[in-house]
Parts: structure tokens; C-alpha cells; sequence
DNA sequence: TTAATTAATTACTTTTCGTAAGTAAGTATA
DNA sequence: TATACTTACTTACGAAAAGTAATTAATTAA
């Protein structure tokens, strides 16, 4: 099969950053308000090591910004810029969707 | 910090779905129509192997639908089903969230 | 008999993930 | 002064997943 991709560039990237495990789940947490690192660790179960490395990530997306309160002890709060909060329809969507079509005994338990 | 995950199991489970590499490519990919492995395989640039992999994956979540058709050389079709055709609004939410926020040299390179 | 085609699967290497422990900065307590 | 506490990371390391390439099975054509 010699097809070439179709595929728009820019919706791969965005796909690209989304199918990234944790990323999505950072970003709906984050559309709650700013919150602070441990916040975001136990609200979506993620490993410090993991939320470390997707907030740079998305630092560097430009989707999250990160602001230092110098307090004891010390208080970093990330929060969605613009970019980031306009992935808030998608999120109602995928709300949405999962509420239609996923079945409680397959969802994740806890 | 002790606060318990405040996240929908839905919800969690529809996002581990979407944030599996490939996953929603080959979704987005379906909603044009019903294709073949190599087809998919050509058109987002998948190795065989994990293509195999992810269609079985959404196969057992209900998603796409697989139908063979013993011609010479044999031809089997993937297609989606309702569950699966379900997630085109969100698809068309990030393809105008990349639209508006992706821009061409942050896009993925080919 | 050899080759071609499609849809996989297997073998092997590289990358990413998950868990747990450690670090740095700045207090607070004994 | 020494020790402990808190937050936000970072490091180390074994396990799991991904990427690449070669191989297989079924069928048929040259």
C-alpha cells in the first residue's frame, strides 16, 4: 500500500499531545481552577515523577503556566492559559461520551 | 495531601481509551469510512504490529467492527461502530482546537 | 516451483512508565 | 544546634510498552 498520509499536521500534533498518558487528565484537572503540585498528584493519581515531566511538557506547549508564591513552605501554582482552557469543549465532549457509552463494570476502578 | 480523586470512573476510562497512542488516529481515521489494515497502516503511519494490537483493543471495547472477506488475496474491512462513530464531535472539537491553536512549526513534521 | 498479496505474528532493541528513595530550600521544634 | 517537616522535584532502576524488521499462513497467479 503506497497511500500517503492524509492526515493534517496540526491534528496530529494535537492528538499527539493528548494521547500522551496523564496529559488529558492534567489538563481536565486543571480546568477546576490553578492548583498546586500535590493537588494535581492526588486528585488524578499520578506519580510525582510523571506529573513533574507532563507539566513541563505542557509548560513548554504553552498550555500550562506555572507561578512561584515564595511562602513557607514554598507554594507553586500551575493553571491553564488560554490555550489550555480552550480544550474545555473537548472535555465536555469526552464527559459526554463516556457517560453514553461506557458501562459502569468497565469503568477504571479505584 | 490525602484528598481522595475527585475523577468520574466514566470518564477516567474514556480518557485511558483516548491516550493510548494511536488509539484515536485510528478512530479519526474510520470515520471517513470502513478500510482495510494496510489502508490504516499507510494512512497514519502505523507499524503493522501495533496496528494489529490497537484494532484488537478497540474491538473488545466495542468500537470497530471487523469483517472478513475471504477474496483472493483475502479482504477484511474495519469499521466503527455506534460507539465508535460517537466520538466525531469530539475529533471535530480538535480539529478546530488545533486549527486555532497549533501552529505550522510546532506541527508534527513528515 | 516460485512469486505475490494481505493480515498478522515473532524477535529484538529502544523508549517510556511506575515505584521508591533521595535532594534542596526554607522554616519550626526539641 | 541538631533534627524534623513540608513542598516540589530529581534520580535510580526494574518492568512494560513501543518501534523496527523479519517471518508466517492462506490463497492464488505466473
Amino acid at each position: 500500500m503506497t497511500n500517503q498520509s492524509q492526515l493534517c499536521p496540526k491534528f496530529e500534533k494535537a492528538m499527539s499531545i493528548l494521547s500522551k498518558r496523564w496529559t488529558g487528565l492534567v489538563v481536565y484537572q486543571l480546568l477546576r481552577g490553578s492548583q498546586r503540585f500535590c493537588e494535581i498528584e492526588a486528585s488524578i493519581g499520578i506519580s510525582g515523577r510523571l506529573l513533574s515531566d507532563r507539566l513541563k511538557h505542557l509548560e513548554n506547549e504553552g498550555m500550562v503556566k506555572r507561578d512561584v508564591y515564595p511562602e513557607t513552605p514554598i507554594r507553586i501554582e500551575y493553571s491553564l492559559t488560554e490555550k489550555g482552557r480552550a480544550l474545555e469543549p473537548l472535555m465536555n465532549e469526552l464527559e459526554q461520551w463516556s457517560k453514553t457509552w461506557i458501562d459502569e463494570k468497565e469503568a477504571v476502578q479505584r
